[in-house]
DNA sequence: GTGAAAGCGCTAACAT
DNA sequence: ATGTTAGCGCTTTCAC
């Protein structure tokens, strides 16, 4: 803040009758300095209450000391895991954490790359709707690190859905759906792709039909419109792209009378709150969000730290698994 | 980053033929500067796609352009509308948005306001776990602003429980309930001291005995000690700190098989996501956390933008109101 | 081991 | 209206 005046390195040295590039040295590099003009300095900086300022260090040295993650939609709770993660793991580091919305857009994820660029070490981009050709390019200038999105050579942390969505189609298959439809999210979600391509093979490898209808909003509100396909379609299994859609089916079939698992299985992703207290209570796939996220600052601080001769830049993969609750049954 | 070596305003400054504190104006005080040189400086730097360097900006202006949102838990639903709500109207107004958990720990929460505090410009504190005077005593030093939690002088945003803490009492007594039973959170929240002030008061006006069990930790978890001592005290009406605690004294009651609202009413706060999937969906008193958050904000900015002559600082009190749901019925 | 001096990129007097 | 100059607080050569 603008308060009074604060306490800077030119005080201590004074004070300390030594010069301010000791100071420097004294706090940063301790072994530079002898142990008798070190301790002083630090006892002296200790009783001034100094503070280095942390943006004239960046100004300086560049490290900023700071990393940003950016996600599509803080509305989401899908997010918050990989949000606590991530904020968790950069605290731990004494990293400052910023935090920005890209409500969903491509533009404006590109824009506070570049607006922030210059206050940050680097980016998580948490299921970044950025094309991958654009992500590739703005990695070569920025440090990215993604999380639920794969764009080979860059590094990231997955929640592999490939698990769970088998998972899903054995468990189906088990209970005797012979066909199943997929309600879709974003057309730019790596995530959404990935979930139905999965699903489709697992599908066809246990003779099932699959089919995708959507792309419908991954909300709540979403799910009625979604519900509505999905009856007409004459699905007896359906599979959300989330927990928040699956969740406004759900309630959707509640209030057309029709039920489940009776005559229709729901099935979600995320296994976010929520998905236990709904009735019936969604069988979904959860996977390790908040330690994507963790695992995505630590590659990014790991490849800032690193010298030119880079090993390739780490893919972390998570395993997701199928939590069944109520909301599957036999088929109809 | 550390790019090959970004445009400064000395590049723009030899490009376009005149000094780099013309550029500086042109670009910052448009009117202080011929239209014509104007113009043509910001063509070059458009040219050269300049992008100002903001920490270089702060260091010299002092002007961060940055805030920071304090938040007890971010793993806590009820923080995510405010967090929404502050992030908007931070992103609105072009200030970047830092967001650090003080993990429930008020040493840790001062601890954060001095790392960040040259950092940013300012600092809204949710639920802040200061005391009063440190926390006086931090605003005189640094620009606060508070949200759900008052301190007279500073400004703050709050949700008033009182209004929905008496609409609570209305409903019950309305029902015929002649006592309740509060479920206290953490020590340190003003606003379950707060919670707790209006119910006990509106109880009394209504001729009801009011009576308060815990503290118990807010979160799902902590909901099966507070429902089995709620039912030792033979309550029939149960009103719980926050929504989290209500579920998970739902939860408890449901598996000790106690009808909801057959033999105890339950009511919450906060009307988190969840509140409705529930079963029985909870009763909460819902207040506009994303507007709190957003006016904190607000009134950061505008304190931050005035002269000296400052008026009071204000507190802006938002009304909440009871949502009723069917965790609530008849008193057996 | 320590000091002097330059400069990161920018803004804000002060001159002209 | 524009240029010159002096820093903001720090780190980092480069001398000594």
């Amino acid at each position: 803040m603008n308060s009074p005046r604060r306490t800077t390195i030119y005080d201590v040295a004074r004070e300390a009758g030594v010069a301010a590039s000791t100071v420097s040295r004294a706090l940063n590099n301790p072994r530079r300095v002898n142990p008798v003009t070190r301790d002083h300095v630090v006892a002296v900086a200790e009783r001034l209450g100094y503070r280095p300022d942390p943006l004239a260090t960046a100004l300086q040295s560049g490290h900023k000391a700071t990393i940003a993650m950016l996600v599509p939609d803080i509305t989401n709770p899908h997010f918050f895991g990989t949000i606590r993660g991530a904020e968790k793991r950069a605290s731990e580091a004494g990293l400052t954490f910023i935090l920005a919305n890209t409500e969903e857009s491509a533009d404006n994820e590109r824009n506070q790359i570049e607006r922030l660029s210059r206050s940050v070490d680097g980016f998580v981009l948490a299921a970044s709707r950025l094309r991958e050709d654009t992500t590739r390019e703005l990695a070569r200038e920025y440090n990215l690190a993604l999380v639920n999105r794969q764009v080979e050579g860059l590094p990231g942390a997955v929640v592999d859905n490939g698990s769970g969505s088998r998972q899903i189609i054995e468990h189906l298959a088990s209970l005797g759906h012979r066909s199943v439809v997929y309600l879709s999210g974003p057309h730019r979600s790596w995530t959404a792709s990935q979930r139905w391509r999965a699903l489709r093979a697992a599908a066809e490898r246990h003779g099932m039909t699959a089919r995708r209808l959507g792309p419908f909003p991954p909300k709540v509100d979403g799910g009625g419109a979604a519900a509505d396909a999905a009856l007409a379609a004459e699905a007896t299994a359906l599979v959300a792209h989330n927990d928040l859609l699956a969740i406004g089916v759900l309630r959707r079939l509640t209030e057309r009378g029709i039920p489940v698992p009776g005559r229709v299985s729901v099935v979600g992703y995320d296994d976010i709150f929520g998905a236990d207290l709904c009735v019936p209570a969604l069988t979904t796939v959860a996977g390790p969000q908040e330690e994507a996220g963790r695992a995505a600052v630590e590659l990014l601080i790991r490849k800032g730290s690193l010298s030119r001769s880079q090993p390739a830049p780490q893919q972390v993969v998570l395993p997701s698994h199928l939590v069944i609750r109520d909301s599957t049954g036999p088929a109809a």
